[in-house]
DNA sequence: GTTTAAGATATATATTTTATACACCTTTAA
DNA sequence: TTAAAGGTGTATAAAATATATATCTTAAAC
């Protein structure tokens, strides 16, 4: 059980800007070099933290990212929620699924049930809780 | 987020034995062929729920296996503790973690709250909860 | 208005993890 | 001795995930 990188490499850039000044742009490529990622790859990561609205990105020259809300409005569980796309903890849960047991059995209350506290569990927490105690430079 | 199939099926393992009588014999052929699952694959699964002492095995002619205790014995979390083997949430739980925050960021205690609510929640179930409401045959 | 520094995007490739297949071994009751 | 059962090691396939390559778009600076 983990969560994939997409969602890893999201809560890192957040966790980046949020250590900084709330207008403060940053780029790209110096996220990727203080983590070491691959520039590309941060890059689709950063494209969709955009989409989800929880940064602000500038292009061209001068241009950067940065937060679009304070740390402390930043929810964990939602950010996790909406980064992580595979919650599909048992094959009950796909699409595809052709267990021939789901519709008498109740493991599917039960994941649930687990799932919903694991996610409840991170939305007590905001991007400010687990900001490194650091400025990152 | 998911488990593997390699739990998945211990559950279905377990639950299809669970809805038998405690001492009958079941042989692994029989469950392949419910699931529509690889006799070679789910003979692993069940070896591994045998090692875990979960199931008695029975080789040679007139075996099987059969639940070592009662449904109501079994406990859901427990289970998946243990056929789980990967609970690597996020790169800092992995023992070849390289990220640069882990001395300094709060994420991993984040996760691992979340984490155990997670599988608390199933500790809260047994075998018998989540047992098929119908005889398998 | 051309250059340069930034993010955007599509496609291809590689890597890793997970699942399955194949082949053969061991055990034990009939 | 045979047949029916589980046990085991290795190889292969499939799926999911991550990364690389290449090129495009935007906008400030000169």
């Amino acid at each position: 059980m983990k969560l994939t990188m997409y969602t890893d490499y999201s809560l890192r850039v957040l966790m980046y800007l949020g250590t900084r000044q709330p207008d403060e742009k940053v780029q790209i490529d110096e996220i990727s070099e203080y983590y070491n990622i691959s520039r590309n790859h941060l890059t689709k990561v950063v494209h969709n933290l955009a989409k989800l609205d929880y940064i602000h990105t500038v292009r061209g020259r001068g241009g950067g990212i940065m937060l679009k809300y304070k740390p402390e409005e930043l929810n964990v569980g939602q950010i996790v929620r909406n980064t992580e796309d595979n919650f599909y903890i048992a094959e009950c849960f796909r699409p595809d699924n052709e267990c021939v047991l789901t519709p008498i059995c109740g493991l599917q209350y039960v994941l649930n049930d687990a799932l919903n506290n694991y996610i409840n569990t991170l939305e007590q927490y905001t991007l400010q809780d687990i900001l490194p105690k650091a400025l990152m430079r």
